[in-house]
DNA sequence: GGCATGCTTTACAGGATGGTTAATTAGCCT
DNA sequence: AGGCTAATTAACCATCCTGTAAAGCATGCC
């Protein structure tokens, strides 16, 4: 639920707010100006909302100048992100991708012929969700 | 809405979901295995759909043998997760984010007196949500 | 056939999300 | 004060998400 990885996900999972943060990259910007790539999608309103999932999540802040909200990037909660990542980069391949797809058409799937236990049974510790 | 890179961010964004990630980088497992660590938490039918979800975003894929659905990790859509947040890389270090707030507290924000215009104006262009 | 096991589907409830319009607050300027 | 611009809040709606209980398939074994 509030996990931080979580609301760091989830806060990534939309097209608009990523978009967000990418026009963040080149620096500050007010609210305005972050909306005006999709009024003509979405109101204000609605970047308005986007934008504090993005506050929620830690990734943006929004500071206070006269009437604008200039609002930076924070991408420190994405280290986080990057880390849980980082434990499946040897699994990401292609290579060893296509290398399973392949084995699974070579070699049939069991003819260990009668079993009655699962498939496979690994060793079965699993922490690591944080 | 069903982008790639949103489907798979909103799938990781669920600490179950991601629990059940990495108990298969241990290797296959039965939707029961699967599920075992959560029974507590939460039914069988809960689990199906989270895999079902994990599935949908190509993360996940089930074989059959028997009645068991071995499930098997297939991390592919990551890497495009993983290449999306390497844009970020530069921005994650927490030595940046200090000095952000450093500055912030050494130079008074603004002091540029009178001024009708936005905060800053950058360039503009944003390109890469994808 | 009949039963046990593994898993999925259906139907439903509660809550979160994403979006809208209309009204409201905040701050500048004359 | 009055008016303009920037942005948020409120109220509302539709949709999706997460979870449940109960019924239904599928498959192997006796």
């Amino acid at each position: 639920m509030p996990d931080t990885l979580s609301q760091t996900f989830s806060a990534l999972a939309d097209p608009t707010r990523r978009a967000i943060l990418a026009r963040l990259r080149l620096g500050e910007a007010s609210v305005s100006q972050l909306a005006e790539p999709f009024l003509g999608r979405m109101t204000l309103p609605g970047v308005t909302k986007h934008l504090k999932v993005l506050e929620r999540a830690g990734l943006v802040t929004k500071g206070r100048e006269a009437q604008w909200r200039p609002c930076t990037l924070n991408a420190a909660p994405l280290k986080d992100a990057a880390e849980w990542m980082d434990e499946y980069r040897v699994f990401m391949e292609a290579s060893l991708d296509r290398l399973g797809e392949y084995l699974k058409t070579v070699a049939p799937p069991v003819s260990e012929s009668t079993r009655t236990d699962p498939p496979t049974t690994p060793p079965a510790p699993y922490n690591d969700h944080r």
